[in-house]
DNA sequence: TCTGGGGTCCTAGGACCC
DNA sequence: TCTGGGGTCCTAGGACCC
């Protein structure tokens, strides 16, 4: 019989935004956003496409969010300030968080740039004691602030921890799934997005309590066997996901929006190009990372915003830019290439470390 | 007011093999 | 000649997440 588990969830507060703050102080208090062009920018001057990636939550106080693209954005708040992302900048700042938490509870799933899952089940008891060292440890590693949500396990720890941001220290307790869970909107159970808000929406459930109280047997027979199924546990607070602390990667990916869309026929040289280029990175990626892959696929999205793939799987494993372009080529082909082109994008997978993908002839 | 870039996982049909 | 079921791989699309 094994002790209760405590899980935490850590998110780093509008963590792009907050990043840039470090380095460009004299922007605090004033509304910021991070996304699109070049160097920095009042939203008002800015005329590209694009969306935000992050806002300060004094931007957020005029209604800018996440995902909101630039132009309604800059409706909204034309004063704000603008600057374009630095992954290499906040991927420098993640190593330094994450070794910071790492000093103290060892056991971390990795969620991405900015988020992480922390084992606390073996901090005897006193996991607010422990979470509160590692808010202090990542602002001394960092200077930044972070929310904490501390759970029986990882769907509740996420949820919580986004109860009290930023800055926060939520603990959620069996007993408080009623009271404190229950009346939040359904969505924020991680899993359920706009569609499936939607069809829930449609059968009127609203809140995670409603999603509690349906009938199993009517969200399997709506949503099939295993999401229904998923879903009300999730509502009931039940997951027993352990911590995935290793992972490889299983596709790596380039693609670009184009500043103004692209006919496939007209503009054959410009999109050859970028073509040809996003497939040049690409392979710079695998080789960095150390894989090879064996399927190459791209990404076509018109300018209706219909996306469509086409993939190949190639002989042998590869990482070379030529390979690469020229089985993008053939995928090509096979696509319709009547409309223009918003975006195009190169993927490979079924990737080998580079070591043991050593082809058996080659 | 049009909607980034990098990913994961799931589903489903057809090919192919046993 | 007709009829099986299972397993795996490949391909395409879609939902979702950070």
């Amino acid at each position: 019989m094994s002790a209760a588990r405590r899980i935490a969830h850590l998110d780093m507060d509008a963590y792009y935004a907050s990043v840039e703050l470090l380095r460009r102080p004299e922007l605090r208090g004033l509304p910021l956003v991070i996304g699109g062009g070049r160097g920095l920018a009042r939203l008002a001057d800015y005329s590209g496409r694009g969306v935000i990636t992050t806002a300060t939550y004094e931007a957020r106080a005029f209604g800018l969010r996440s995902g909101m693209s630039l132009a309604r954005a800059a409706a909204l708040c034309p004063q704000a300030v603008l600057l374009p992302a630095d992954f290499d900048e906040y991927r420098r700042v993640s190593r330094l968080f994450k070794a910071a938490v790492a000093r103290i509870a060892p056991q971390i799933e990795d969620r991405g740039i900015d988020e992480i899952f922390i084992e606390l089940s073996a901090h005897g008891g006193d996991e607010r004691e422990a979470a509160r060292s590692i808010k202090a440890a990542v602002r001394e590693a960092t200077g930044l602030s972070c929310s904490i949500g501390v759970a029986p396990n990882k769907l509740l720890a996420k949820i919580a921890s986004e109860l009290d941001k930023p800055d926060g220290l939520t603990m959620i307790e069996e007993g408080d799934l009623a009271p404190r869970i229950w009346p939040l909107p359904a969505n924020r159970i991680n899993g359920i997005g706009p569609k499936a808000g939607e069809k829930l929406a449609a059968l009127g459930i609203r809140s995670i309590g409603e999603l509690a109280a349906a009938d199993r047997a009517l969200l399997m027979r709506r949503f099939g066997a295993g999401t229904g199924a998923w879903l009300h546990d999730a509502a009931h607070g039940r997951d027993e996901r352990a911590l995935v602390t290793e992972r490889e990667p299983k596709s790596i990916s380039r693609e670009t929006t184009f500043e103004r869309d692209l006919h496939p026929r007209r503009d054959r040289e410009a999109l050859s190009a970028i073509f040809t280029r996003l497939c040049e990175k690409l392979a710079e990626d695998l080789r960095r990372k150390g894989y090879r892959g064996r399927s190459v696929g791209i990404k076509l999205r018109y300018d209706n915003f219909q996306t469509l793939t086409r993939d190949r799987t190639l002989e042998s494993h590869t990482d070379d830019a030529r390979a690469i372009r020229r089985a993008a080529g053939e995928c090509l082909r096979r696509a319709p290439l009547e409309r223009r082109l918003r975006l195009l994008g190169v993927r490979v997978g079924s990737l080998a470390a580079a070591g043991e993908a050593a082809d058996l002839f080659g």
